[in-house]
RNA sequence: CGCGGGGUAGAGCAGUUGGUAGCUCGUCGGGCUCAUAACCCGGAGGUCGGAGGUUCAAGUCCUCCCCCCGCAACCA
């Protein structure tokens, strides 16, 4: 019998910024979900990407000075990139596609030309808000108090020749798909997108831009770009070689698949996208499931807000799977949850630590410790089970039914919770049997306490089955320590009580799962935060150079000289400044202060020739009288400001005019 | 009346078709010692945002009001 096909795709991220945790959010469910369905035995398609065209992207390649592939490559491929990430985060994707692919962009060309051959896309104006200076158009809704957003200044109306797609002629159709099928999920989301777009009537959508030229170009009609979510949309089925030569599987039957999107592009995936495969002539997508959101502090995390979270320190303090883990357990997919670092701390230590890491490692311990790593053959069965023998088995027998009916229906939260009980329940038999008190006599209880492990093993065996789509290294582990060969951890075997071999080699390896210290990892989580947030700036700043002149008389006027500094003291009470005692070559001591005391200490400073100009006006800082200024260096290093004195040869005698 | 989501123990959250209000952390007490100072049992703590209604029965359905948060055409 052929394999179900399975195809599962992540929205295709946009590459302006750096990758944050929602993103992961999104990626590592998707990639659940492929490896859950990898797992049932289906023949599974897992896509994800980038979409790497828009006017945003052009903007972010000017400012820093390249291109914009040069830009987006970096972003992609470049070291901690969305690559990168998706590799550390054991991401199980089997295809990667970008929009600036050859391939993809040849489909693009393809799709909106047949989508103008059938007549559904159009040539007509776009009329819009105009900013001059900006060159770019903006909606009502854009505007800020009715200006443009990004520079402030006032817009005008302006019309542009665009081509239009007819999405109003399929607005029936869609509606019927949203209200009458199960195709967009949650339930809820029907409603928001029913009430908000089709209800009040929809309007064609312009798919092209003359504005920018970062863009798959319209082929007949050069000068024009192809909107970008027509470009990114059509990802889902261009990756799959629909409209070119580079892969042959739309005609291998694994199109339609499933949309797996955050909540706020629901609207392109559930409205546009299904109309354009319905004007291509193309089946709609099975499903399209809208995720909620990651917030902090209640709020949404932004670039803006300087609150995004990144993955890479996560992962790297924690563990993979650890986040992995975290982000499917905590949230309820579908709507939003609150992140925070104390609640992924805590959920790492209440789960895995202190309920399956220490289940293992009691378990593996005392396999080890009361019958050297191998249980007596027989261990399986016993004659007069107690309650809780059956309680456990019971459970643990109908686990994976209870948690496929929950995977089936994208509540990944709710199978792990289902996993979490069978855990529980087995720490809890472990007091009841009460181990090491059957340990005191071997001889009459030996066999008994065999029986206890193995159903404990047993019983981790099936749910390590079922947690290794989330968490697949460390289940890995897990099959490791408790002798589970190869055909032990099957989907087919996690329905089967009694699989394990009673005389499995069990080793106590490594904690899983290793407790942490709450303060200490919040406390290094912070520097590492900072550390990221400094590294972010740029290395070196200066200030621009003065475009106004000044004329030779006037730079003459000022009187620099060398100077030595026969004493120096930090000044009572202040935090910068520095008395400097100087031989300016007159005779008569010179003093100034001078606000270095951040870099320099005072001693360090005799002896040292330096500039200072010496026909400044006498100022009184913090009481004292300052005769002139010493003359530094100064730049910005990773946000910090940094000043170096000017010192210069000793030999220079004191009081040597500059000029 | 733009649309949507939310307001449940000190904190963070579950509560499917209406039927004794649960979970994690924290807190208090007890047990155990195999294990990662972990595990197991028990207690305290909630008029489920407010008001009204339907019902034998409402956190759950209906109406109105208050508060918070998103979205409103290129932020998972």
């Amino acid at each position: 019998m052929e394999k179900k096909k399975f195809y599962v795709t992540t929205p295709i991220y946009y590459p302006s910024d750096k990758l944050h945790i929602g993103h992961t959010y999104c990626t590592v469910a998707t990639d659940t979900l492929a490896r859950y369905h990898r797992l049932t035995g289906d023949d599974v398609m897992f896509l994800t990407g980038t979409d790497e065209h828009g006017q945003k992207i052009e903007e972010k390649a000017k400012e820093a000075g390249i291109t914009p592939q040069e830009f987006v490559d970096r972003i992609v491929d470049g070291p901690r990139g969305v690559r990168d990430l998706w590799k550390l985060m054991n991401i199980s994707n089997d295809r990667f596609i970008r929009t600036t692919d050859d391939y993809h962009v040849q489909s693009i060309q393809y799709i909106f030309r047949k989508m103008y051959d059938n007549g559904d896309i159009y040539k007509g104006t776009y009329k819009g808000k105009y900013c001059t200076p900006c060159e770019s158009f903006w909606t009502e809704s854009q505007l800020k108090d009715g200006c443009c957003p990004d520079c402030g200044r006032p817009v005008k109306d302006a019309e542009e020749e665009a081509y239009f797609f007819r999405l109003s002629k399929y607005a029936d159709r869609i509606r019927d798909l949203l209200e009458n099928t199960d195709f967009l999920q949650p339930r809820s989301r029907v409603h928001e997108m029913v009430r908000n777009f089709i209800d009040p009537g929809l309007e064609d959508l312009c798919v092209s831009r003359t504005s920018f030229s970062w863009g798959v170009p319209v082929d007949f009609d050069p000068g024009h770009v192809v909107y970008v979510w027509v470009d990114a949309l059509s990802n889902y089925i261009t990756a799959l070689g629909y409209g070119n030569d580079r892969y042959d599987d739309y005609d291998k039957g694994w199109w339609p698949g499933i949309n797996i999107v955050g909540k706020e592009i629901v609207r392109f995936h559930s409205i546009i996208w299904p109309a354009m495969l319905m004007s291509l002539g193309e089946p709609v997508p099975k499903k399209c499931f809208g995720h909620g959101w990651l917030l902090l502090d209640g709020g949404k995390m932004s670039k803006s807000k300087g609150n995004v979270v990144d993955p890479y320190i996560l992962a790297e303090q924690f563990g993979v799977d650890a986040l992995r883990f975290f982000l499917m357990r905590t949230f309820p997919f579908g709507s939003d949850g609150n992140f925070s670092n104390e609640l992924l701390i805590q959920t790492i230590n209440t789960d895995l630590a202190n309920d399956l890491g220490n289940l293992v490692s009691r378990t593996t311990a005392m396999v080890g410790k009361y019958f050297g790593g191998q249980l007596p053959g027989g261990c399986r069965s016993w004659e007069a089970p107690e309650e809780y023998d059956r309680d456990l088995t019971a459970m643990a027998s109908g686990l994976r039914d209870a948690y496929e009916a929950q995977m089936e229906v994208f509540a990944p939260h709710k199978a792990l919770e289902e996993v979490f009980k069978v855990i529980q329940r087995a720490n809890k038999y472990i007091d009841e049997n009460a181990p090491w008190t059957l340990a005191k006599d071997m001889e009459a209880n030996g066999p008994r306490l065999a029986h206890v492990l193995y159903n404990l093993l047993e019983s981790t065996r099936i749910c390590g089955i079922l947690l290794t789509p989330f968490m697949p290294e460390s289940m890995e582990k897990l099959f490791v320590q408790i002798g589970a060969p190869a055909d032990c951890q099957t989907w087919d075997s996690a329905a089967v009580w009694g699989r394990l071999p009673e005389t499995a080699a069990v080793t106590k390896g490594e904690n899983l799962f290793p407790r942490i210290d709450m303060d200490k990892a919040l406390e290094e989580l912070e520097a590492l935060e900072a550390a990221a947030k400094k590294a972010a700036l740029p290395a070196i700043e200066i200030e621009p150079q003065l475009e106004e002149q000044v004329d030779f008389d006037t730079f003459c006027k000022s009187d620099f000289r060398a100077v030595k500094v026969k004493a120096c003291e930090a000044v009572k009470k202040s935090a910068k400044l520095l008395k400097f005692t100087l031989d300016d070559g007159t005779g008569m001591d010179r003093q100034i202060l001078s606000g270095v005391h951040a870099w320099y200490e005072p001693e360090e400073l005799v002896g040292k020739t330096l500039i200072a100009i010496v026909n400044l006006p006498p100022r009184k800082m913090m009481g004292l009288e300052s005769n002139g200024m010493l003359i530094s260096a100064v730049h910005t290093a990773q946000g910090e400001e940094k000043l170096n004195l000017i010192m210069v040869d000793d030999a220079i005698p004191a009081g040597a005019k500059l000029c």
